[in-house]
DNA sequence: CACCTAAGATTACACTTGTAATTCAAGTAA
DNA sequence: TTACTTGAATTACAAGTGTAATCTTAGGTG
């Protein structure tokens, strides 16, 4: 992938997509609403996040203020297409049966894959 | 996840899905077809999958004989339900969107999932 | 003005991962 | 039996990761 983005790097960038933009504080209060990480460790991801280019920030007073450099989007695109290449071979739908077979997809779910199949049907006919 | 195996392991693990019970070299063989790894690293790599009891082995003359513990099934359905978990909060129809607004669907994936989702429908219809 | 505090910067440190090389031991060929 | 070969076991080693602690410095506080 692009940015090659770590399992607790992303719960940060998660925390950034939402809040953005936001001082590392707001990070961290953010995130000890869910996690029990230091504020130091935080402050960690944060720079290495800097420094891998997915977040950039600009100065706010004595504080930085930070936004994603990715969007939320597309990263997920990347990581997505590079997930089910490597576990799926590249196809999408024994993922989705996978994730049926053992999470129950729930009603509002599958009404909304069935909305999309029926939406990505029609792009279809329109290109023919 | 219950098993934490590495990119570079699970490309082991799919040679040994596709051809267990098999022994190293047969793996080293499998994977020169598409990787450009050293026999050693394989090795090294078969042994990290044991230590984490990915896979067990018996003996076959003086070499081992490599299974995997873990099915691919079920290591697909743990891996994908904690990606789907981590990128869209736990639901599968954004991911889908997302893989198709990238990777293009092909129209046989497509069927496959309107497929999938009638029956994952009918089986809804059952239970009620 | 001296000091404390709060930001960011730098350093730490063990574990994992990618990628092998080296060592050891048991058959195998001469 | 002696050396070679071929498995497996052990060791290597830098970069990345999880998880912080320490250092530095610019502002506010008394």
């Amino acid at each position: 992938m692009a940015i090659d983005i770590s399992n607790t790097e992303l719960e940060v960038m998660q925390a950034i997509w939402q809040t953005q933009p936001c001082t590392a504080t707001e990070v961290i209060l953010y995130l000890q609403q869910q996690k029990d990480w230091h504020e130091k460790t935080v402050k960690t991801l944060l720079n290495r996040l800097v420094s891998k280019a997915a977040l950039s920030y600009e100065m706010q007073g004595r504080a930085y203020l930070y936004s994603a450099r990715i969007a939320q989007q597309d990263y997920q695109q990347l990581a997505s297409g590079s997930f089910v290449q490597r576990l799926f071979a590249g196809r999408v739908a024994p993922l989705v049966a996978s994730f049926a077979r053992k999470n129950e997809l729930s009603a509002a779910d599958l009404a909304e894959l069935k909305q999309l199949v029926a939406e990505l049907e029609q792009q279809q006919e329109d290109k023919s």
